[in-house]
DNA sequence: TGTACATCAGTGAACGCGCGTTCACTGATGTAC
DNA sequence: TGTACATCAGTGAACGCGCGTTCACTGATGTAC
């Protein structure tokens, strides 16, 4: 996606060690890295993803950094908060390591100019579709993040397995807030 | 509080492994969790903690099953569901170490029969509550759960730090609940 | 009250493993002239 | 077009560390008689 680098000796070998935490990440969860498995998996020398990471830290940190970006991706241009909630969902489902890294900020580096950017980049865009449902918009902001955001969490930590026997989790989330999550102002009955 | 065995050679080991064991998870997480360094922590040998517990998962499984206790005792006798949501998110608070693991099943031990019957008793409980709230009870089940859970996780990983500013995180999300939680049935206007 | 024995919590040495880090190196690419 | 040199991606041996697991053991407690 974002490669910036020609090949050298083993083609793009910093897309190729993010490739390869990624599917350790998704399958086996963060805690499973380590460089010198991702070295193994990309086919190099133990210590060559130091040179363009340096530790654990910068790989996860570019990591989330590019995970938000993604999550603006799956965004859109949608302004409706529904549709932000929903397609929230939609990410973490196709981007599951992305996702688990970029909100465990110990695991990151902490001032990365780059991840807080591409951070605030992200929640502008929900901000902005929240301000028209809340009274008092860091409330509201906060409110539809959690749901989202618990859900995705759920989800994605197989807690809600035995809760959607075969629903599509998009449209159970959607669902969800059908149910519970009406605009201010709104007069919904059940 | 559980202790059901007198002391021998150290006390109540079974106790002490799990109160370092809740201390470090508190800390650093579940993933800097190690036998050696909570046998180090208890001031045994560190061959010790595998007498009472065998492994990691069975620590764990430990741990969250007494989590799922506490949680109901945290519920208390209160039916009412924003209630539920709060006090889940006091639970969080105060035990954030059990709350970490109960929802990381690949931690635990997945058919531990005490493990799932703590579970399901916990979980009775909002569904009891929820049934109230919304047309479909499964629905109702996953929107509050997911709230309360995205909410209380977000607080715990310290993604909302920048957003509360000093605010009581129970009565933030007492006041996230007012906003856009709303009964079914309830015609509230903004 | 006293002895013999079973039970079991906890010890400590030993093992093999994967890890991050260091460091002198190799070898391909890019640039100056 | 050709040579010399700088740069930098990647190598591979070596290090010390903490880990889980095994296993023969010690020593205190509890019980049988």
């Amino acid at each position: 996606m974002t490669a910036e680098r020609a090949a050298y000796h083993h083609g793009d070998l910093p897309r190729a060690v993010l490739t390869a935490a990624l599917d350790v990440i998704a399958t086996e969860g963060p805690a499973a890295l380590s460089l010198r498995g991702l070295a193994r998996r990309a086919g190099v020398s133990h210590a060559a993803p130091a040179h363009h990471f340096g530790d654990r830290a910068g790989l996860l940190t570019a990591i989330a950094t590019e995970g938000y970006g993604l999550l603006s991706a799956t965004f859109g241009e949608t302004r409706n908060l529904r549709d932000l909630g929903v397609r929230y969902v939609r990410f973490a489902i196709a981007h599951p390591a992305h996702f688990q890294v970029m909100f465990r900020p110990e695991l990151l580096r902490p001032d990365d100019p780059e991840l807080l950017a591409a951070r605030e980049r992200t929640r502008s865009r929900l901000r902005v579709a929240v301000a028209g449902y809340a009274d008092d918009p860091a409330v509201g902001f906060m409110a539809a993040w959690s749901m989202a955001h618990g859900f995705a969490s759920l989800l994605l930590s197989h807690n809600l397995d035995g809760l959607l026997d075969g629903q599509d989790p998009e449209e159970a989330f959607r669902a969800l807030t059908g149910d519970m999550f009406r605009p201010a102002g709104d007069s919904a009955t059940g």
